[in-house]
RNA sequence: GGCGAGGUAGCUCAGCUGGUUAGAGCGCAUGAUUCAUAAUCAUGAGGUCGGCGGUUCAAGCCCGCCUCUCGCUACCA
């Protein structure tokens, strides 16, 4: 690090197809935010770099949904991510977008640089081909029957009724989402980038020499590596992106992946005429602040880029994150499972910094954590109103109420003074120590923990006693409260800026550089402002509002999973007079061996006896289904499941939530009586 | 069943390349205290580090097997 001149520090960029939510804070933009204050306020050189990432399909279906151009989408989110960054204190110095001309230009010349000195491998495969609007298909614009459930809204890539991923080419009857016309296969050439050509490399790169990355990071990179690395298509036939600047590519554009990164260089651009000083400069050291989901393209894939193009720099470390969840659950765009951003800051105006604390205290560093409401409450109250708050609210009022508002002049310092003083820059050293490695959990407890060390302090020096007895002592206890107030405004600044300027502003100082920190910050004589609440409580009620609100969540989710699925096709009645439905009843039934959903069945017909393995046994015990009457189809070919062969299929309704229950005749009947 | 991640005090989590009596915060109990947003400070109770076996002078950390949880995936006739 000590040959570093400057930081360059990347954030994951937004998808723009949402707004952003306390996930990707608490993985990529709070952290990030506390190391670029951090570095800044060290007096390093640093360039911190994010902006939306506008491509790729899934923008162009929300678009196609909507009834708009896929520009009305990127540009709805990518101003509203942009302002809540804003609001939020992220301190971007420039937050760029990939939409824009100078993006578009740059990734354009970064492919045909690539293209030029020969790194790319073209093949030829065929996709399917929608005659009527001129178009290739992505998987997910093809609708079709599927294979496995007979659902006829099947898309390519994976049909949504029976959760199978599949083949545009293994759908029945594919129909063009955008035509509803016939699309039809053809040949279609994409570029590829070789990164098997790289693995040697990357393997040397990585595995030796940094082995300092994070655990999660270097194991998942390991196990890309190890499973071999294959040749990456960097094209698609799509007319949303950053068209392939290659004669007889039109129609197709730079897939998302390879354009998004460049992102990050684009966004330089746009931000200083000097870019090229960031990126092309050993002396840069870069930091792509990411979540898991994009560690293999931020280590593998955009570094193999960049070594191909030659002229640029490596990242020096990617300190990924783990996932947020939410109460218990993944936090969801779609199922609009979060805590979004721009709605936090309108039901908690100026609490910024108490998300940003409870983010960085319970940030997913090793392993996916858990957001809740109640905990955020307790963090509040129980440590930065409690702790934080009310140090410095002792102090204050203290100052104000023996001297004016004067910091008074100290005494002389005895030994618990010294003790005292002394660990004010041990804390300090700490919480460099943690920042520089990443660790901003412990870096913020540290800081918590100097506010901690305050309160212990006053209360085993007792000044409102000594007030009567030693006035002279109080002047030096106080004094150090005020010194370690005015450490404590800056030491919190990177985690805590809305409050440290708040803090300082009681204060009544400006901004103090780190390097003058650790010992007197504060002059004697100095007046301080009058004293306010740094924080404040946080209420029952108000935490129950956003409880409430998620389970309304919760709610609609239910009620949207309810809709119901439309007809099939119609069938003649000898269709359905194939079909041989009976009664039976069960009359043993075991758990299948090494299976989550089997369970074997035993039934009485009545035309017979025979065994059916049927998927319930994540909603029924053998016991409790012993002895039921079923509705059983009977003349179903039999299958082999797990080595036992199934004669037949139980009937079964299953619920919105997924759960199962039994067609059972409402009074007993006997086995083996038809049901039509 | 396959892949990935994980099971450390009541809760949320730390534990670096294996090394003395396993930590923090919250919660709880008891005590002290009143300058402070009933905030603070001290002390204490609480863990066979999921289980079993192995490697080692030494294992929460390494290896094997098992088990449970979560995600994806398969089975769902």
């Amino acid at each position: 690090m000590a040959n570093f001149k400057r930081s360059l520090v990347t954030t994951a960029l937004p998808y723009a197809n949402g707004p952003v939510h306390i996930g990707h804070l608490a993985g990529v933009y709070v952290p990030a935010d506390i190391y670029v204050r951090y570095l800044r306020k060290k007096g390093e050189e640093v360039a911190f770099i994010g902006g939306s990432d506008e491509h790729g399909v899934p923008i162009t279906i929300k678009a196609q949904k909507e009834g708009v151009t896929p520009q009305d989408i990127v540009d709805r989110y990518h101003y509203i991510i942009k302002k809540s960054f804003e609001d939020f204190g992220i301190s971007f110095d420039i937050y760029s977008r990939t939409s824009s001309k100078v993006h578009h230009e740059l990734s354009s010349a970064f492919f045909r640089k690539l293209y030029d000195k020969g790194e790319f491998i073209e093949k030829t495969t065929q996709q399917f081909y929608d005659a009527q609007s001129g178009r290739f298909l992505a998987d997910r614009y093809i609708i079709g029957t599927c294979p496995r459930c007979g659902n006829d809204h099947a898309y390519g890539d994976q049909c949504e009724a029976c959760g199978t991923s599949l083949n545009a080419t293994d759908l029945i009857n594919p129909v063009s989402a955008l035509t509803g016309s016939k699309p039809e296969l053809k040949d279609t050439k994409h570029w590829y980038l070789p990164l098997d050509k790289y693995e040697g490399w990357l393997k040397r790169w990585i595995l030796e020499e940094h082995k300092e990355w994070k655990s999660n990071v270097y194991g998942q990179c390991k196990s890309w590596l190890d499973s071999g690395l294959n040749p990456r298509a960097v094209t698609r036939d799509l007319d949303w992106g950053v068209p392939v600047p290659i004669d007889g590519a039109e129609g197709k554009v730079l897939y998302v992946w390879f354009d998004a990164p460049i992102g990050y260089i684009s966004a330089t651009k746009d931000l200083t005429p000097e870019w090229e000083r960031y990126w092309k400069d050993p002396e840069t050291r870069m930091i792509h602040f990411i979540g898991k989901d994009n560690i293999v393209f931020h280590c593998i894939i955009f570094p193999a880029m960049l070594k191909a193009e030659g002229t640029y720099i490596l990242p020096d470390n990617v300190p990924a994150n783990e996932f947020l969840n939410l109460e218990g659950d993944k936090i969801s765009t779609s199922r609009n499972w979060a805590v979004w951003l721009h709605e936090y800051l309108e039901d908690f105006r100026d609490k910024q910094d108490v998300l940003r604390y409870v983010l960085t205290a319970n940030a997913p560093e090793t392993k996916d954590n858990d957001f809740t409401w109640k905990d955020f409450q307790a963090r509040n109250n129980n440590e930065l109103v409690a702790i934080y708050g009310n140090f410095i609210n002792r102090t204050l009022v203290l100052t104000h109420k023996y001297y004016n508002g004067i910091v008074p002049e100290p005494g002389e310092t005895d030994a618990y003074d010294k003790e005292v003083l002394g660990e004010i820059p041990a804390i300090i050293e700490r919480v460099e120590k943690n920042l520089d490695t990443f660790h901003f959990r412990e870096a913020l407890k540290e800081c918590v923990g100097l506010a901690r060390l305050g309160n212990k302090y006053l209360a085993d020096t007792e000044p409102w006693k000594l007030i009567k007895t030693d006035e002279k002592r109080v002047r030096t206890i106080l004094n150090i409260c005020l010194q370690i107030a005015a450490n404590l405004s800056t030491l919190t600044e990177p985690f805590l800026p809305f409050s440290a300027e708040k803090l300082r502003g009681f204060l009544n100082i400006g901004p103090i550089d780190w390097d003058k920190i650790g010992g007197e910050v504060i002059a004697t004589g100095h007046r301080i402002n009058e004293a306010g609440l740094l924080f404040e409580k946080i209420e029952d009620d108000k935490i129950q509002q956003q409880i409430d609100k998620l389970l309304a969540t919760k709610k609609a989710n239910q009620q949207e999973q309810t809709q119901v699925v439309p007809a099939k096709a119609n069938i003649s009645y000898d269709d359905f007079a194939k079909l041989d439905i009976r009664v039976g009843k069960i009359v043993a039934a075991e758990k299948v061996v090494k299976t989550q959903k089997l369970m074997k069945l035993t039934i009485d017909t009545g035309i017979d006896t025979r065994t059916v393995v049927s998927g319930i046994a994540e909603h029924y015990t053998s016991e409790e289904v012993i002895g039921r009457q079923v509705s059983i189809l009977v003349n179903l070919e039999p299958k082999v499941l797990k080595g036992i062969e199934s004669q037949g299929m139980i009937l079964m309704a299953e619920n919105a939530d997924g759960t199962l229950s039994f067609v059972t005749p409402d009074k007993s009947v006997k086995p083996g009586s038809e049901i039509r």
